[in-house]
DNA sequence: TTGTAGGCGTTATCAA
DNA sequence: TTGATAACGCCTACAA
């Protein structure tokens, strides 16, 4: 493939200077449409595409935004070994597009995301690693004009670092005191009115919750899981039932109260995907949801609507989310604003693994 | 926001060249630990995150694989002027995730793209614009290693144009006689096999195709479409029954159809999304699926289980498509091979429009 | 209306 | 092991 073909190639062959090419594709009313023909067609004929990058560099700023996820999940996504075409494209057709591992909430944060740069003319670029690797959000932060990111566990330093070059917005964090911009919901009132309805509606005495106190939205719906019983009279727990669910011998004490044949009357599950593996668990011992016991969720993502029973959860308006992350990075694209902090509402959702008809 | 800090500054602070800088940080091994932790000191103190321009253009790589999209739908998501943060989260809380709209199956080839691209260490830039803007696909293409488009009416010649610079895949296109690489489904023999099942199963005589022949893949689908008609021995039409549903009074035909009282035995729609729009008129006139009439689809989307009835369809391998086109991409990457054309496997999927039971 | 020239922040080459 | 210095390709005052 012959060199990249560059203005100096479109200048020599329109018999023009450099900044006359430049000038004909930035601000084509400040050249004579001659002249501008002339240079267009040169152009046409050798095929040059600007570079990106000399752009970027030369204007100090790259008209992209970058989206960053730190690996929560999937890993089987990704560790699995490189397989070739046919291997793939088989086991694809039998799992028939598993609405379990997409989308995910995250998908649909993203999906606002861009749309939203869409319509705002901007490129969106996409980056992701582990959760320790620093190098990645670093990297992509160094080729955006603003990052929005999903914790996953990443060190705060990290953040602060990228904070300090380019606007950062992060997902599903509380407002804090640090030099980001944080967006999240009300995960605890949205939890308590869930909790409500299992006591108030369906009469359940015995509930526990289920979730990693680790991300920090998680903490927020445990605590108004623990609100939510205080004010019905009931015993409040200090720390979750169980925890996560990623690998397959975790949800040890839902095992043994399995065992036991002890189950509360309801499981509250920390989120959508916690909650369908427990469903997958119970069904498993032929116990039945809602019948034995009542399961939530948390998330409203699609697989919920499409598992029997359909979950009854809490709905975060995720697609917002992603826009106003976009308006936020491209508002304070220039001059750095003070940070500023979301808090967005939800929607309960009712299914039929509450107990609801 | 001060400026930017740059090497020079970190170099500075460090009391060492630009080039140690640099070095530190690409080859650390090749400067002496001392050095070397005096540069990251200095450079965690200030902040510095190196600019992916001017790394980009220094190398002549970015790292970066596009993903362009063509408007093709979602009209609506996009003219939708700037709502207000609470207007627009109030409209998603009452859609409650519209699984028509999302995701559709760009969105699953995306997915196998970002997947593909993570595994491999590579970070993804999305674009997208209107149909025949030219700008947005080449401005893409002038900051990546490599480029995957949808086609979507897009401008061949702009296509070509673009294709000179980087490598391009372009999906649902048949293979064809250009510098580009295309990935593509069995569109003809999995359109056959759906109607073998109409005629062979349900006993199907009079059968209709509607769907745009504009877009490349739904001419093959056509074209098994006829040829299963006649290997049965029925007539063959020469062109569709009627068209897209992209405008509300569209699909004109079908409406003359269903208001003369004389449907068909079938509609054969090009893709789920017009399946689903179908479905929805059909009921609208009190004409139920598939008592009344069968319908069937292509492509799998979700969107397509979670309708009443459920989608009797064609899934395509759509993730698998993405990461292909990832792999291509970035084996091409240095020295440009010749262009390359995929046609994957699709698997019939029989939900309860068709009829079945 | 067009051209000259300096600068954007890194990497890479070659000396020191 | 470290340091000058020249690319890399484009944009943009400023001059002509």
């Amino acid at each position: 493939m012959a060199q990249r073909t560059t203005v100096y190639d479109v200048a020599e062959r329109a018999g023009v200077s450099i900044a006359t090419v430049s000038h004909t594709f930035r601000q084509p009313e400040r050249v004579r449409p001659e002249t501008r023909e002339l240079v267009l067609q040169a152009a046409r004929v050798l095929g040059y595409v600007p570079s990106g990058s000399a752009r970027g560099l030369a204007k100090g700023r790259s008209q992209a935004l970058g989206l960053y996820a730190f690996d929560m999940f999937l890993p089987s996504d990704l560790s699995a070994p490189a397989l070739d075409l046919d291997t793939l494209v088989a086991k694809e057709l039998d799992g028939l597009g598993d609405v379990r591992r997409f989308p995910l909430y995250v998908d649909e944060i993203q999906r606002g995301f861009e749309l939203e740069a869409r319509r705002l003319g901007r490129s969106v670029m996409l980056g992701s690693g582990a959760s320790r690797d620093s190098l990645g959000s670093i990297d992509l932060a160094g080729s955006v004009d603003g990052l929005a990111i999903f914790p996953g566990g990443a060190a705060r330093d990290l953040l602060e670092h990228v904070g300090r070059g380019v606007p950062v917005v992060i997902f599903s964090s509380p407002p804090m005191h640090d030099p980001l911009h944080h967006i999240t919901v009300s995960n605890e009132d949205a939890v308590r009115e869930l909790v409500d309805h299992l006591i108030g509606q369906h009469g359940h005495r015995t509930l526990v919750f289920l979730g990693e106190l680790a991300a920090p939205d998680i903490g927020a719906r445990f605590a108004g899981f623990q609100a939510a019983l205080a004010a019905h009279g009931l015993p409040v727990p200090d720390e979750p039932f169980d925890t996560t669910a990623l690998t397959r011998d975790s949800l040890r004490s839902l095992r043994a109260a399995i065992t036991a044949g002890d189950l509360p009357d309801a499981l509250v599950c920390a989120t959508d995907q916690l909650a369908l593996t427990v469903i997958d668990l119970l069904a498993r011992h032929d116990i039945r949801v809602p019948d034995d016991v009542a399961v939530t969720g948390f998330d409203g993502i699609i697989a919920g609507r499409l598992s029997d029973p359909t979950l009854t959860t809490v709905r975060q308006p995720f697609a917002s989310m992603g826009r106003l992350a976009v308006r936020i990075l491209t508002d304070t694209a220039a001059g750095l604003s003070h940070p500023t902090s979301y808090v967005l509402p939800t929607r309960t959702v009712i299914g039929r693994s509450c107990g609801c008809r």
